[in-house]
DNA sequence: GCCAACGTTGGC
DNA sequence: GCCAACGTTGGC
């Protein structure tokens, strides 16, 4: 079983969103981005753990967990003109995007910002503390995903 | 709002 | 296949 965080900017689709799903599930929908496609598509399995992180907002960081609950399935939006992911040339007999569903786990009781986490030796090497990173989802280590845990719970 | 970083597109 | 132009991401 593998560990990731995945993006979202809070004004579009927040934890707070998710945690008010029906069944607190709901699918990550607008994934345009190849390498990040791959992940999903290759390597995300069914109870996989990830962070929710908040982006583009004025405190950016990790602000909870959530649970893959369903594997990499053809992303629909991509084939509906009216829809913002919209994308003319993912063929629903071919199709380019892929989308996980994910169920709400637990909301921290305070961010972990991304001030936090480049302020920690311990989670130097992980992509979103790393300059000019854009990858909406990125793999997370057993011991990133151990270390943050504690940051958040105490040791 | 600015702009660096980086991915994609398309002319050649 | 190169690379300039363009579009997007996302921290600040």
């Amino acid at each position: 079983m593998r560990y990731w965080l995945m993006k979202s900017e809070p004004d579009v689709y927040s934890i707070d969103d998710l945690a008010a799903e029906p069944d607190q599930t709901a699918y990550w929908e607008g994934i345009r981005n190849y390498q990040a496609r791959n992940f999903i598509r290759d390597d995300m399995a069914v109870n996989d753990l990830a962070f929710f992180y908040h982006s583009r907002c004025d405190v950016p960081g990790i602000v909870g967990t959530m649970r893959i609950v369903r594997e990499a399935y053809p992303d629909h939006t991509a084939f509906d003109a009216s829809e913002t992911y919209f994308d003319p040339k993912s063929d629903p007999d071919n199709p380019r995007w892929f989308m996980v569903d994910i169920k709400f786990e637990r909301k921290f009781s305070h961010i972990v910002s991304l001030a936090d986490l480049k302020r920690e030796p311990a989670l130097s090497q992980m992509k979103v503390v790393q300059r000019g990173n854009r990858l909406s989802i990125t793999p997370v280590s057993p011991d990133e995903w151990a270390f943050i845990l504690s940051m958040v719970d105490g040791e």
